[in-house]
DNA sequence: TTAGGGTTAG
Protein backbone atom coordinates (compact mmCIF):
# COMPACT_ATOMS: atom_id res chain seq x y z
CA UNK A 1 0.00 0.00 0.00
CA UNK A 2 2.88 2.66 0.95
CA UNK A 3 4.47 1.84 -2.31
CA UNK A 4 1.47 3.50 -4.29
CA UNK A 5 2.56 6.46 -6.82
CA UNK A 6 -0.97 7.79 -8.11
CA UNK A 7 -2.06 3.95 -8.54
CA UNK A 8 0.74 2.38 -9.92
CA UNK A 9 2.14 -0.30 -8.11
CA UNK A 10 5.95 0.05 -7.43
CA UNK A 11 8.23 -2.45 -5.76
CA UNK A 12 8.75 -1.75 -2.23
CA UNK A 13 12.36 -1.71 -2.81
CA UNK A 14 12.28 0.77 -5.19
CA UNK A 15 9.91 2.81 -2.19
CA UNK A 16 13.05 1.73 0.27
CA UNK A 17 15.15 3.64 -2.26
CA UNK A 18 13.52 6.63 -2.59
CA UNK A 19 12.98 7.00 1.56
CA UNK A 20 16.80 6.47 1.93
CA UNK A 21 16.90 9.77 -0.70
CA UNK A 22 14.68 11.64 1.71
CA UNK A 23 16.86 10.92 4.61
CA UNK A 24 20.22 12.28 2.79
CA UNK A 25 18.24 16.03 2.05
CA UNK A 26 19.52 18.25 4.03
CA UNK A 27 17.72 21.75 2.53
CA UNK A 28 14.26 22.41 1.83
CA UNK A 29 15.48 22.74 -1.92
CA UNK A 30 16.57 19.11 -2.06
CA UNK A 31 13.41 18.42 -0.87
CA UNK A 32 11.31 20.03 -3.30
CA UNK A 33 13.59 19.41 -6.44
CA UNK A 34 12.70 15.57 -5.52
CA UNK A 35 9.55 16.53 -5.35
CA UNK A 36 9.73 18.28 -8.47
CA UNK A 37 11.05 15.57 -10.41
CA UNK A 38 7.81 12.65 -9.18
CA UNK A 39 5.97 15.30 -10.64
CA UNK A 40 7.17 15.77 -13.87
CA UNK A 41 7.52 11.37 -14.06
CA UNK A 42 3.88 12.01 -13.85
CA UNK A 43 3.30 10.29 -10.44
CA UNK A 44 0.44 12.97 -8.66
CA UNK A 45 1.34 11.82 -4.77
CA UNK A 46 4.84 11.36 -3.12
CA UNK A 47 5.07 7.64 -1.88
CA UNK A 48 3.95 7.64 1.20
CA UNK A 49 7.54 6.41 2.82
CA UNK A 50 9.03 9.64 1.76
CA UNK A 51 6.35 11.51 3.68
CA UNK A 52 8.16 11.64 7.02
CA UNK A 53 11.34 12.63 6.75
CA UNK A 54 9.87 15.30 4.02
CA UNK A 55 7.57 16.82 6.55
CA UNK A 56 9.59 16.34 9.82
CA UNK A 57 12.18 18.57 7.65
CA UNK A 58 9.55 21.29 6.74
CA UNK A 59 7.60 21.20 10.03
CA UNK A 60 10.83 21.32 12.31
CA UNK A 61 14.31 22.19 10.95
CA UNK A 62 15.06 26.22 11.21
CA UNK A 63 15.22 26.14 7.47
CA UNK A 64 12.16 24.72 7.58
CA UNK A 65 8.90 25.33 5.18
CA UNK A 66 5.80 25.03 7.23
CA UNK A 67 3.61 25.95 4.44
CA UNK A 68 5.01 23.08 2.43
CA UNK A 69 4.24 20.78 5.18
CA UNK A 70 0.92 21.49 5.14
CA UNK A 71 0.03 21.38 1.82
CA UNK A 72 2.04 18.31 1.63
CA UNK A 73 0.04 16.70 4.39
CA UNK A 74 -3.28 17.90 3.19
CA UNK A 75 -2.94 16.44 -0.34
CA UNK A 76 -2.85 12.99 0.95
CA UNK A 77 -5.87 11.48 0.01
CA UNK A 78 -8.12 10.74 3.15
CA UNK A 79 -8.25 6.78 2.59
CA UNK A 80 -4.78 6.63 2.71
CA UNK A 81 -4.29 8.56 5.86
CA UNK A 82 -6.99 6.59 7.76
CA UNK A 83 -5.56 3.23 7.13
CA UNK A 84 -2.02 4.47 7.91
CA UNK A 85 -0.45 4.17 11.45
CA UNK A 86 1.64 6.69 11.83
CA UNK A 87 -0.95 9.46 10.13
CA UNK A 88 -1.41 10.36 13.57
CA UNK A 89 2.92 11.13 14.13
CA UNK A 90 2.70 13.10 10.90
CA UNK A 91 0.05 15.91 11.99
CA UNK A 92 1.22 15.94 15.49
CA UNK A 93 4.58 16.65 13.74
CA UNK A 94 3.04 19.68 11.63
CA UNK A 95 0.98 21.03 14.47
CA UNK A 96 4.43 20.51 16.80
CA UNK A 97 5.79 22.85 13.87
CA UNK A 98 3.27 25.58 14.78
CA UNK A 99 3.70 25.19 18.05
CA UNK A 100 7.95 25.69 17.92
CA UNK A 101 6.74 28.81 15.64
CA UNK A 102 4.36 30.55 17.86
CA UNK A 103 7.46 30.27 20.36
CA UNK A 104 10.11 31.37 18.21
CA UNK A 105 8.11 34.23 17.42
CA UNK A 106 8.12 35.45 21.23
CA UNK A 107 11.73 35.30 21.09
CA UNK A 108 12.73 36.52 17.85
CA UNK A 109 16.64 36.32 18.77
CA UNK A 110 16.66 32.86 18.40
CA UNK A 111 17.32 31.08 14.94
CA UNK A 112 15.28 32.90 11.72
CA UNK A 113 12.24 34.32 11.65
CA UNK A 114 9.57 32.45 9.95
CA UNK A 115 6.54 34.15 8.80
CA UNK A 116 4.05 33.82 10.71
CA UNK A 117 1.65 30.73 9.58
CA UNK A 118 -2.10 31.98 10.05
CA UNK A 119 -4.22 29.69 12.40
CA UNK A 120 -6.70 29.05 9.86
CA UNK A 121 -4.07 26.63 8.38
CA UNK A 122 -4.34 24.84 11.69
CA UNK A 123 -7.85 24.80 11.63
CA UNK A 124 -7.84 23.18 8.46
CA UNK A 125 -5.22 19.90 9.43
CA UNK A 126 -7.63 19.39 12.69
CA UNK A 127 -10.27 19.02 10.29
CA UNK A 128 -8.01 16.75 7.96
CA UNK A 129 -7.87 14.35 11.27
CA UNK A 130 -11.14 14.47 12.25
CA UNK A 131 -12.29 13.74 8.46
CA UNK A 132 -9.57 10.86 8.29
CA UNK A 133 -10.88 9.71 11.74
CA UNK A 134 -7.18 10.30 13.30
CA UNK A 135 -7.40 10.56 16.83
CA UNK A 136 -5.83 13.33 18.53
CA UNK A 137 -3.64 11.57 21.96
CA UNK A 138 -1.87 13.55 24.45
CA UNK A 139 0.91 14.75 22.01
CA UNK A 140 -1.47 16.27 19.70
CA UNK A 141 -3.37 18.26 22.60
CA UNK A 142 0.32 19.56 23.89
CA UNK A 143 1.09 21.25 20.50
CA UNK A 144 -1.54 21.97 20.23
CA UNK A 145 -1.81 24.03 23.35
CA UNK A 146 1.79 25.44 22.40
CA UNK A 147 0.41 26.83 19.44
CA UNK A 148 -2.37 28.64 20.68
CA UNK A 149 -0.38 30.64 23.36
CA UNK A 150 0.16 33.78 21.50
CA UNK A 151 -2.88 36.28 22.46
CA UNK A 152 -4.70 36.27 19.22
CA UNK A 153 -5.12 32.32 19.55
CA UNK A 154 -7.03 32.52 22.61
CA UNK A 155 -9.67 31.51 21.79
CA UNK A 156 -8.95 28.46 20.01
CA UNK A 157 -6.72 27.83 23.39
CA UNK A 158 -10.06 27.54 25.57
CA UNK A 159 -11.62 25.67 23.10
CA UNK A 160 -9.24 23.19 23.40
CA UNK A 161 -8.91 23.27 27.20
CA UNK A 162 -12.70 22.29 27.65
CA UNK A 163 -11.51 19.40 24.57
CA UNK A 164 -9.06 18.26 27.28
CA UNK A 165 -10.92 18.08 30.21
CA UNK A 166 -13.50 16.77 28.63
CA UNK A 167 -11.73 13.94 27.01
CA UNK A 168 -10.11 13.32 30.32
CA UNK A 169 -6.62 14.47 28.80
CA UNK A 170 -5.54 16.59 31.78
CA UNK A 171 -4.43 13.56 33.38
CA UNK A 172 -1.14 14.05 31.52
CA UNK A 173 1.47 16.55 33.27
CA UNK A 174 3.03 17.92 30.20
CA UNK A 175 -0.53 18.56 28.72
CA UNK A 176 -1.32 20.73 31.94
CA UNK A 177 1.98 22.55 32.55
CA UNK A 178 1.35 23.74 28.29
CA UNK A 179 -1.90 24.46 29.57
CA UNK A 180 -0.34 26.88 32.24
CA UNK A 181 1.81 28.36 29.83
CA UNK A 182 -0.88 29.30 27.49
CA UNK A 183 -2.63 30.84 30.58
CA UNK A 184 0.01 32.91 31.82
CA UNK A 185 0.82 34.19 28.18
CA UNK A 186 -2.75 34.82 26.93
CA UNK A 187 -4.46 35.78 30.55
CA UNK A 188 -4.21 37.06 33.38
CA UNK A 189 -2.57 36.21 36.51
CA UNK A 190 -5.74 35.87 38.35
CA UNK A 191 -6.91 32.67 35.28
CA UNK A 192 -3.32 31.42 35.72
CA UNK A 193 -2.81 31.44 39.29
CA UNK A 194 -6.58 29.68 39.36
CA UNK A 195 -5.61 26.38 37.10
CA UNK A 196 -2.53 26.39 39.32
CA UNK A 197 -4.73 25.84 41.79
CA UNK A 198 -6.71 23.14 40.28
CA UNK A 199 -3.66 21.54 39.71
CA UNK A 200 -2.40 22.29 42.95
CA UNK A 201 -1.84 18.76 44.10
CA UNK A 202 -0.36 17.30 40.49
CA UNK A 203 1.82 20.20 40.36
CA UNK A 204 5.29 19.67 39.92
CA UNK A 205 8.55 21.84 39.48
CA UNK A 206 8.11 22.91 35.93
CA UNK A 207 4.17 23.80 37.42
CA UNK A 208 5.73 25.89 39.97
CA UNK A 209 8.26 27.54 37.50
CA UNK A 210 5.94 28.39 35.46
CA UNK A 211 3.66 30.45 38.20
CA UNK A 212 6.78 32.28 39.68
CA UNK A 213 7.48 33.29 35.76
CA UNK A 214 3.77 34.18 35.59
CA UNK A 215 4.35 36.17 39.19
CA UNK A 216 7.71 37.91 38.34
CA UNK A 217 6.19 38.85 34.51
CA UNK A 218 3.64 41.11 36.00
CA UNK A 219 6.02 42.47 38.12
CA UNK A 220 4.66 40.85 41.55
CA UNK A 221 7.87 40.05 42.64
CA UNK A 222 7.01 39.42 46.58
CA UNK A 223 4.40 37.06 45.60
CA UNK A 224 6.70 35.14 43.54
CA UNK A 225 9.33 35.32 46.51
CA UNK A 226 6.89 33.68 48.39
CA UNK A 227 5.97 30.96 46.11
CA UNK A 228 9.55 30.45 45.73
CA UNK A 229 9.69 29.81 49.33
CA UNK A 230 7.05 27.30 49.52
CA UNK A 231 7.95 25.14 46.61
CA UNK A 232 8.46 21.82 47.44
CA UNK A 233 11.72 20.97 45.26
CA UNK A 234 13.90 23.67 43.52
CA UNK A 235 15.92 22.94 40.68
CA UNK A 236 18.26 25.20 38.89
CA UNK A 237 15.95 26.47 36.61
CA UNK A 238 14.01 27.38 39.17
CA UNK A 239 17.07 29.64 40.93
CA UNK A 240 18.12 30.81 37.14
CA UNK A 241 14.05 31.47 36.80
CA UNK A 242 13.77 33.34 39.65
CA UNK A 243 17.46 35.38 39.20
CA UNK A 244 16.12 36.50 35.81
CA UNK A 245 12.89 38.10 36.81
CA UNK A 246 14.82 40.23 39.98
CA UNK A 247 17.32 41.50 37.32
CA UNK A 248 14.30 42.05 35.52
CA UNK A 249 12.75 44.34 38.09
CA UNK A 250 16.32 46.38 38.63
CA UNK A 251 16.77 43.86 41.91
CA UNK A 252 20.18 43.14 41.10
CA UNK A 253 21.86 42.69 44.39
CA UNK A 254 18.81 40.59 45.38
CA UNK A 255 19.55 38.36 42.40
CA UNK A 256 23.26 38.19 43.31
CA UNK A 257 22.74 37.13 47.15
CA UNK A 258 20.10 33.94 45.19
CA UNK A 259 23.13 33.50 43.05
CA UNK A 260 25.30 32.58 45.82
CA UNK A 261 22.96 30.87 47.62
CA UNK A 262 21.72 28.73 45.09
CA UNK A 263 23.28 24.54 45.28
CA UNK A 264 24.23 24.61 41.68
CA UNK A 265 24.99 26.91 38.87
CA UNK A 266 24.64 25.84 35.59
CA UNK A 267 26.01 27.70 32.09
CA UNK A 268 22.88 29.64 32.32
CA UNK A 269 23.32 31.02 36.05
CA UNK A 270 26.57 32.39 35.31
CA UNK A 271 25.13 33.92 31.78
CA UNK A 272 22.06 35.63 33.54
CA UNK A 273 24.15 37.18 36.36
CA UNK A 274 26.64 38.42 33.87
CA UNK A 275 24.00 40.14 31.57
CA UNK A 276 22.38 41.35 34.19
CA UNK A 277 25.43 43.31 35.84
CA UNK A 278 26.56 44.25 32.32
CA UNK A 279 22.70 45.82 31.44
CA UNK A 280 22.75 47.90 34.63
CA UNK A 281 26.62 49.16 34.02
CA UNK A 282 28.49 47.06 36.74
CA UNK A 283 30.88 46.23 34.08
CA UNK A 284 33.39 45.27 36.26
CA UNK A 285 31.68 43.00 38.25
CA UNK A 286 30.26 41.68 34.73
CA UNK A 287 33.85 40.60 33.97
CA UNK A 288 35.08 39.68 37.39
CA UNK A 289 32.35 37.15 37.32
CA UNK A 290 33.28 35.77 33.59
CA UNK A 291 36.49 35.32 34.56
CA UNK A 292 35.13 33.12 37.66
CA UNK A 293 33.36 31.33 35.38
CA UNK A 294 35.89 30.58 33.50
CA UNK A 295 37.41 28.09 36.30
CA UNK A 296 34.34 26.23 36.80
CA UNK A 297 32.98 25.72 33.20
CA UNK A 298 35.13 24.65 30.22
CA UNK A 299 32.77 24.56 27.36
CA UNK A 300 31.12 28.17 27.07
CA UNK A 301 28.12 28.70 24.51
CA UNK A 302 26.90 31.61 22.62
CA UNK A 303 24.86 32.83 25.53
CA UNK A 304 27.58 33.69 27.78
CA UNK A 305 30.04 34.34 25.61
CA UNK A 306 27.64 37.17 23.76
CA UNK A 307 27.07 38.19 27.82
CA UNK A 308 31.00 38.26 28.08
CA UNK A 309 31.14 40.33 25.28
CA UNK A 310 29.11 42.87 26.01
CA UNK A 311 31.10 43.07 29.06
CA UNK A 312 34.31 43.89 27.35
CA UNK A 313 32.31 45.91 24.73
CA UNK A 314 31.26 48.40 27.51
CA UNK A 315 34.54 48.73 29.24
CA UNK A 316 37.18 48.81 26.24
CA UNK A 317 38.37 45.53 27.36
CA UNK A 318 39.78 44.94 24.28
CA UNK A 319 42.16 41.28 25.47
CA UNK A 320 39.31 39.99 27.26
CA UNK A 321 36.96 39.92 23.95
CA UNK A 322 40.04 39.26 21.88
CA UNK A 323 40.05 36.05 24.27
CA UNK A 324 36.11 35.55 23.77
CA UNK A 325 37.25 35.56 19.53
CA UNK A 326 40.01 33.30 19.98
CA UNK A 327 37.79 31.01 22.09
CA UNK A 328 35.17 31.13 19.66
CA UNK A 329 37.75 30.02 16.50
CA UNK A 330 39.42 27.27 18.70
CA UNK A 331 36.08 25.51 19.69
CA UNK A 332 34.74 26.33 16.86
CA UNK A 333 31.66 28.02 18.67
CA UNK A 334 28.86 28.23 15.74
CA UNK A 335 28.81 31.87 14.47
CA UNK A 336 25.22 33.06 15.34
CA UNK A 337 24.30 36.28 14.52
CA UNK A 338 24.01 37.48 18.09
CA UNK A 339 27.59 36.50 18.67
CA UNK A 340 28.86 37.89 15.27
CA UNK A 341 27.03 41.01 16.43
CA UNK A 342 28.49 41.21 19.72
CA UNK A 343 31.92 40.76 18.11
CA UNK A 344 31.63 43.36 15.99
CA UNK A 345 30.18 45.49 18.52
CA UNK A 346 33.24 44.73 20.75
CA UNK A 347 35.77 45.73 18.35
CA UNK A 348 34.15 48.37 16.95
CA UNK A 349 33.69 49.94 20.66
CA UNK A 350 37.24 48.81 21.47
CA UNK A 351 38.37 51.24 18.53
CA UNK A 352 39.17 48.52 16.08
CA UNK A 353 36.99 49.64 13.70
CA UNK A 354 39.50 47.07 11.51
CA UNK A 355 38.81 44.04 13.02
CA UNK A 356 34.97 44.74 13.89
CA UNK A 357 35.06 44.43 9.54
CA UNK A 358 36.94 41.84 9.42
CA UNK A 359 34.44 39.86 11.30
CA UNK A 360 31.56 41.70 9.64
CA UNK A 361 32.77 40.22 6.35
CA UNK A 362 35.08 37.27 7.08
CA UNK A 363 33.16 35.32 10.04
CA UNK A 364 29.38 36.53 9.82
CA UNK A 365 27.82 34.00 7.76
CA UNK A 366 24.08 35.07 8.80
CA UNK A 367 23.80 38.73 8.82
CA UNK A 368 20.72 40.64 9.97
CA UNK A 369 20.02 44.04 10.81
CA UNK A 370 21.63 44.07 13.77
CA UNK A 371 24.72 42.86 12.69
CA UNK A 372 24.65 46.02 9.76
CA UNK A 373 23.75 48.41 12.13
CA UNK A 374 26.71 47.55 14.40
CA UNK A 375 29.09 47.76 11.48
CA UNK A 376 27.61 50.97 10.29
CA UNK A 377 27.75 52.76 13.71
CA UNK A 378 31.48 51.02 13.91
CA UNK A 379 32.30 52.81 11.03
CA UNK A 380 30.27 56.21 11.98
CA UNK A 381 31.76 56.48 14.97
CA UNK A 382 35.30 55.83 13.77
CA UNK A 383 34.71 58.42 10.99
CA UNK A 384 34.53 56.64 7.90
CA UNK A 385 31.07 58.17 7.34
CA UNK A 386 31.56 57.53 3.44
CA UNK A 387 32.19 53.76 4.30
CA UNK A 388 29.29 53.56 6.98
CA UNK A 389 26.52 54.94 4.21
CA UNK A 390 27.68 52.59 1.55
CA UNK A 391 27.04 50.13 4.10
CA UNK A 392 24.00 50.91 5.00
CA UNK A 393 23.09 50.85 1.45
CA UNK A 394 24.15 47.34 0.62
CA UNK A 395 21.89 46.74 3.81
CA UNK A 396 18.98 47.47 1.74
CA UNK A 397 19.96 46.37 -1.39
CA UNK A 398 19.82 43.28 -0.14
CA UNK A 399 15.93 43.32 1.28
CA UNK A 400 17.15 44.21 4.87
CA UNK A 401 15.02 46.21 6.23
CA UNK A 402 16.60 49.05 8.08
CA UNK A 403 14.63 49.56 12.16
CA UNK A 404 14.90 52.58 14.58
CA UNK A 405 18.45 51.31 15.86
CA UNK A 406 19.79 51.63 12.10
CA UNK A 407 18.69 55.01 11.66
CA UNK A 408 20.69 56.01 14.76
CA UNK A 409 23.89 54.59 13.04
CA UNK A 410 22.95 56.40 9.96
CA UNK A 411 22.13 59.81 11.79
CA UNK A 412 25.43 59.34 13.72
CA UNK A 413 27.51 59.10 10.31
CA UNK A 414 26.06 62.24 8.76
CA UNK A 415 26.79 64.17 12.19
CA UNK A 416 30.10 63.26 12.29
CA UNK A 417 30.48 63.95 8.57
CA UNK A 418 28.35 67.55 8.34
CA UNK A 419 26.16 66.02 5.83
CA UNK A 420 22.97 68.26 7.20
CA UNK A 421 21.12 67.04 4.05
CA UNK A 422 21.47 63.64 3.99
CA UNK A 423 20.77 63.59 7.09
CA UNK A 424 17.95 65.02 7.12
CA UNK A 425 16.50 63.18 4.24
CA UNK A 426 17.24 59.84 6.22
CA UNK A 427 15.02 60.69 8.93
CA UNK A 428 12.02 61.79 6.54
CA UNK A 429 12.51 58.49 5.03
CA UNK A 430 12.90 56.09 8.35
CA UNK A 431 9.50 58.25 9.23
CA UNK A 432 7.77 58.34 5.50
CA UNK A 433 9.38 55.06 3.82
CA UNK A 434 9.89 52.54 6.99
CA UNK A 435 7.06 53.99 9.11
CA UNK A 436 9.31 54.27 11.96
CA UNK A 437 8.12 56.24 14.51
CA UNK A 438 11.04 58.70 15.68
CA UNK A 439 12.38 58.15 19.53
CA UNK A 440 14.11 61.10 21.40
CA UNK A 441 17.74 59.65 20.49
CA UNK A 442 16.51 60.28 16.85
CA UNK A 443 15.62 63.72 17.74
CA UNK A 444 18.67 64.07 19.77
CA UNK A 445 20.88 62.65 16.98
CA UNK A 446 19.18 65.69 14.48
CA UNK A 447 19.68 68.19 16.83
CA UNK A 448 23.36 67.20 16.99
CA UNK A 449 23.55 66.94 13.08
CA UNK A 450 22.09 70.60 13.09
CA UNK A 451 23.38 71.78 15.62
CA UNK A 452 26.98 70.51 14.80
CA UNK A 453 26.58 71.88 11.46
CA UNK A 454 26.66 75.37 12.64
CA UNK A 455 22.48 75.73 12.11
CA UNK A 456 21.88 76.63 15.76
CA UNK A 457 18.43 78.57 15.30
CA UNK A 458 17.38 75.81 13.08
CA UNK A 459 18.54 73.49 15.34
CA UNK A 460 15.84 75.09 17.95
CA UNK A 461 13.27 75.23 15.45
CA UNK A 462 13.62 71.59 15.15
CA UNK A 463 13.35 71.03 18.77
CA UNK A 464 9.99 73.33 19.22
CA UNK A 465 8.50 72.06 16.33
CA UNK A 466 8.83 68.36 17.95
CA UNK A 467 5.51 66.43 18.05
CA UNK A 468 7.02 64.96 21.90
CA UNK A 469 8.70 66.83 24.74
CA UNK A 470 12.48 67.25 24.47
CA UNK A 471 14.33 65.57 27.07
CA UNK A 472 17.74 66.87 28.67
CA UNK A 473 19.86 64.67 25.88
CA UNK A 474 18.08 66.44 23.16
CA UNK A 475 19.04 70.36 24.49
CA UNK A 476 22.30 68.69 26.11
CA UNK A 477 22.96 68.40 22.58
CA UNK A 478 22.05 72.13 21.48
CA UNK A 479 23.81 73.40 24.35
CA UNK A 480 27.20 70.85 23.05
CA UNK A 481 26.72 72.92 19.59
CA UNK A 482 26.41 76.39 21.23
CA UNK A 483 29.77 75.62 22.73
CA UNK A 484 31.10 74.50 19.74
CA UNK A 485 30.18 77.45 17.43
CA UNK A 486 30.54 80.00 20.71
CA UNK A 487 26.70 81.32 20.81
CA UNK A 488 27.22 82.23 24.54
CA UNK A 489 23.63 84.05 24.08
CA UNK A 490 21.64 80.60 22.88
CA UNK A 491 23.89 78.31 25.13
CA UNK A 492 22.95 80.46 28.05
CA UNK A 493 18.84 80.15 27.55
CA UNK A 494 19.64 76.37 26.95
CA UNK A 495 22.26 76.15 29.40
CA UNK A 496 19.98 77.73 32.49
CA UNK A 497 17.19 75.72 31.70
CA UNK A 498 18.98 72.51 31.58
CA UNK A 499 20.30 73.31 35.21
CA UNK A 500 17.25 74.27 36.71
CA UNK A 501 15.50 70.76 35.32
CA UNK A 502 18.20 68.85 36.52
CA UNK A 503 19.96 70.61 38.98
CA UNK A 504 21.98 67.99 40.90
CA UNK A 505 23.71 66.91 37.14
CA UNK A 506 27.48 68.03 37.37
CA UNK A 507 27.89 67.68 33.17
CA UNK A 508 25.16 70.70 32.73
CA UNK A 509 27.22 72.81 34.39
CA UNK A 510 30.01 72.07 33.73
CA UNK A 511 29.00 72.45 30.06
CA UNK A 512 27.91 75.94 31.01
CA UNK A 513 30.73 76.90 32.56
CA UNK A 514 32.92 75.70 30.02
CA UNK A 515 31.31 77.30 27.07
CA UNK A 516 31.47 81.04 29.45
CA UNK A 517 35.07 80.30 29.55
CA UNK A 518 36.19 79.38 25.78
CA UNK A 519 33.90 82.60 25.05
CA UNK A 520 36.12 84.86 27.48
CA UNK A 521 33.38 85.36 29.62
CA UNK A 522 35.40 84.29 32.76
CA UNK A 523 32.64 85.93 35.33
CA UNK A 524 30.27 84.07 34.22
CA UNK A 525 31.75 80.71 34.22
CA UNK A 526 33.11 81.67 38.11
CA UNK A 527 29.23 82.47 38.94
CA UNK A 528 28.05 78.88 37.66
CA UNK A 529 30.51 77.32 39.62
CA UNK A 530 29.62 79.02 42.54
CA UNK A 531 26.05 78.09 41.95
CA UNK A 532 27.22 74.29 41.49
CA UNK A 533 29.08 74.48 44.79
CA UNK A 534 26.29 76.07 46.78
CA UNK A 535 24.21 73.41 45.43
CA UNK A 536 26.34 70.84 46.81
CA UNK A 537 26.66 69.15 43.06
CA UNK A 538 29.80 67.43 43.16
CA UNK A 539 31.99 67.16 39.90
CA UNK A 540 32.25 63.06 39.16
CA UNK A 541 35.31 62.40 37.08
CA UNK A 542 34.88 60.78 34.08
CA UNK A 543 36.13 57.47 34.32
CA UNK A 544 38.41 56.15 31.16
CA UNK A 545 40.10 52.59 31.22
CA UNK A 546 42.43 51.22 28.81
CA UNK A 547 43.45 47.50 28.66
CA UNK A 548 47.15 46.71 28.81
CA UNK A 549 47.85 43.23 27.82
CA UNK A 550 44.75 41.66 30.07
CA UNK A 551 44.52 44.32 32.53
CA UNK A 552 42.40 47.03 32.72
CA UNK A 553 43.70 50.55 34.29
CA UNK A 554 40.99 52.85 35.36
CA UNK A 555 41.86 56.95 35.33
C1' DT B 1 8.68 2.80 17.69
C1' DT B 2 9.54 7.82 17.05
C1' DA B 3 7.82 13.26 19.98
C1' DG B 4 6.09 16.90 24.63
C1' DG B 5 6.49 21.35 29.65
C1' DG B 6 9.59 25.82 32.95
C1' DT B 7 15.18 29.72 32.73
C1' DT B 8 19.60 32.81 29.47
C1' DA B 9 21.09 35.45 24.24
C1' DG B 10 21.39 42.42 19.73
Amino acid sequence: MYGMLAGTAIPVAVSSIVSAFYQRCKSMEAFKQLHARFIILGHRHLPHSALRPIISFSSLHPTGDLHYAILILLSVPIPLISTSSSSRYLFNTVIRGFARRQKNQHNPTRQQQHSSTPLLLLLLLLRRMVDASVSPNNFTYTFLIQACAVPSAMLLGWQIHSVVTKNAFLDDRYVRNSLLQFYSICCGLDETRRLFTEFEDYADVVSWNSLINACLKRGEVSEAFVLFDRMPEKTTVSWNNMMTGLIRHKRLDTARVLFDEMPERNIVSWTVMISGYSQAGEVSEALGLFRLMQMSHRNLNSAVLVAGLAAASQLGALEHGKWIHGYIRKRQVRMERSLTTALVKMYANCGCVDLAMQVFYDDAVEKDVSTYTAAVLGLAVSGHGREAMSLFKQMKCLGIEPDGVSYIAVLCACSHMGWVEEGSHHFNEMVHVYGIEPELDHYACMVDLLGRAGHLQEAEKFITSMPVEADNVVWGALLNACRIHGNPTMGRKVGKMLIESDCGHDGRYIALSNLYSESRMEENAQQIRRIMKKRNVERIPGISSVDLNGTIYES
